[in-house]
DNA sequence: TATAAATTTGTATTTATTACAATCTAATCC
DNA sequence: GGATTAGATTGTAATAAATACAAATTTATA
């Protein structure tokens, strides 16, 4: 705790238990959680925690550059600790998402001269080895 | 419109004037519209049309391989008539797709291995030339 | 042209997210 | 340390995108 204690200290974002709470669960669990996943997780220890305190964290610590986010179920947002540019495979099976390594990972070429980029995504949508054994 | 109506003949998808008028549409609208902007420009011409209509028939169109879409805006699908692998680039300024050109497309590698592949998709978020000179 | 299967339509519902005002808390100053 | 204040949290209400579903319509085939 004491770490991401610093790293809000750093950002010039005051340290909250709530802030704290979210940094640590999605340090410990890199399963890419809905804000859902996180509400009932972190409700069952303790019940007053509010979803909106998620949403206006997970806004927050993105906007800081402590965490990360993905859009790429379609339906709802996947939260990342991780924050460097890495790959994503979503299993619309089991709807779980798994890095990946590929061995060109993207990046930005001639052809994004004049923009500016905030955020880079690459990302793959099929079906994961597990649930393909399944069938 | 002869073109279309092949596409989806060799689909074995039935011929309707809504599946044409959605295909013609993104065809000739080569923006990533959202299903919301198709309706209320379809819908201009053509007041009985449904926007459930163009839920139901992007899925369909997109099943079959004929349209592709995008959930990099984090808010709402948007559609793409093209279904070859390119890149994009969001603007969430004025909230528009771009298609970019890299060097380096994007590649499956040995790290996917045993994934079942359907979709890849790459893009960045940021800001685009016409709103950076706004500013 | 009659028929069956598939499609479209409109409405109702669900789900994720945002807006907002009241309450509470962390950091600062004396 | 205790008061102050800006900022954070909470809960509820509202919004917006997407889905479910059943009735009406249409397409393709015989």
């Amino acid at each position: 705790m004491q770490f991401y204690q610093q790293q809000l200290k750093e950002k010039g974002l005051k340290t909250t238990y709530q802030r704290l709470k979210i940094l640590d669960y999605l340090d410990t669990h890199r399963t890419h959680p809905s804000v859902e996943i996180i509400y009932e997780d972190i409700k069952s220890e303790n019940p007053s925690f509010s979803k909106t305190t998620i949403y206006n964290t997970i806004e927050t610590l993105k906007a800081h550059g402590l965490i990360s986010t993905l859009t790429i179920t379609g339906s709802e947002v996947r939260c990342d600790y991780k924050t460097d540019m890495h790959h994503h495979f979503y299993c619309r099976s089991c709807n779980r998402i798994f890095d990946v390594d590929l061995e060109q990972p993207l990046q930005p070429g001639s052809g994004l001269q004049g923009y500016a980029i905030d955020e880079m995504h690459s990302y793959f949508i099929g079906t994961c080895p597990a649930c393909l054994k399944k069938k």
